[in-house]
DNA sequence: ATGAATGTTGATAGTATCTATAAAGATTGT
DNA sequence: ACAATCTTTATAGATACTATCAACATTCAT
């Protein structure tokens, strides 16, 4: 449970402006049906991606986001790191300046939490939004899908 | 940065525990000395420890706690889950009763979190108590090993 | 019996983080 | 000039985490 509402939601607009093909660019308002996401929340989030690179937008009339880089390009290790920064289970099995402590040297824990860690940030990195477009179905593809919740 | 900070309490108490043998019961206090956790947290984790089966205690002039089955049969996923619950990275992507979401149907994005979810599960049930402590050295071995930590 | 040593339980306070919302500002195109 | 759109900032509420403490219950040695 350590992927928070806010990567969830910014996965779903990359994954939502990749589908949207980027020949236009796409509104906020959108983007927010499209993914169900509140509008109020991605104009926390896009900002973010866009700073980073990963977006651009346009402003005015018919402004909107658009992706910055081929989909192919874009990993979900990259969207996921940005909004989660460490991606280890644990402080003490970060892969930068993991955070000290008394039980550090010959800690088997320790180990595994670091062999997570690796597994994880593989399992992200080797995923890019065109892979993730290209297996999307029912909702993503076709808006009268998305079920109601609650 | 899912690993609360009770949980990494309890599994360093747990291979302490583990690596005295359990000839005799181990005290609280020298299980806080040991592992360097705050005793007073201590008093918290190990009864749900107790109260789980996981280990076993004795009150009173000798007592303290000891494993309650051979560390082999103890895996680092029992004692995971009970303190963090849901292993899966994200809501809508627990085994049990995942919660439901608009996009659920033909999302790959969920998928992913799947894959990092089995994963994770996979490599915490693999490994035993027995394990962890046939890795340990350092400070879990020798107490003047610990490093100060600021 | 008494008292010391030990585990058990419950209350609490402080901190941090997350979530969502709203309001005001900046830019662009018609 | 105005409307549409993205941008930024402030804020409130909820939730969870962390650590500590005090009071209690049990056991054992004397």
């Amino acid at each position: 449970m350590w992927i928070s509402r806010r990567t969830d939601y910014a996965t779903r607009a990359m994954l939502a402006l990749t589908l949207a093909g980027g020949a236009t660019p796409m509104r906020l308002q959108d983007l927010a049906d499209r993914t169900a996401v509140p509008l109020s929340v991605l104009e926390q989030i896009m900002p973010v991606l866009r700073t980073a690179g990963v977006v651009r937008s346009e402003r005015g009339r018919s402004g909107g986001y658009r992706l910055n880089h081929p989909p192919e390009k874009i990993t979900l290790e990259a969207v996921v790191r940005l909004f989660e920064g460490q991606l280890a289970p644990i402080a003490c099995a970060t892969r930068k300046e993991p955070e000290p402590c008394p039980m550090m040297g010959g800690c088997s824990l320790r180990s595994v939490w670091e062999e997570i860690r690796d597994a994880t940030i593989e399992r992200l990195d080797r995923t890019t939004f065109a892979d993730l477009a290209a297996g999307a179905a029912g909702p993503w593809l076709d808006p009268s899908k998305m079920e109601l919740v609650d």
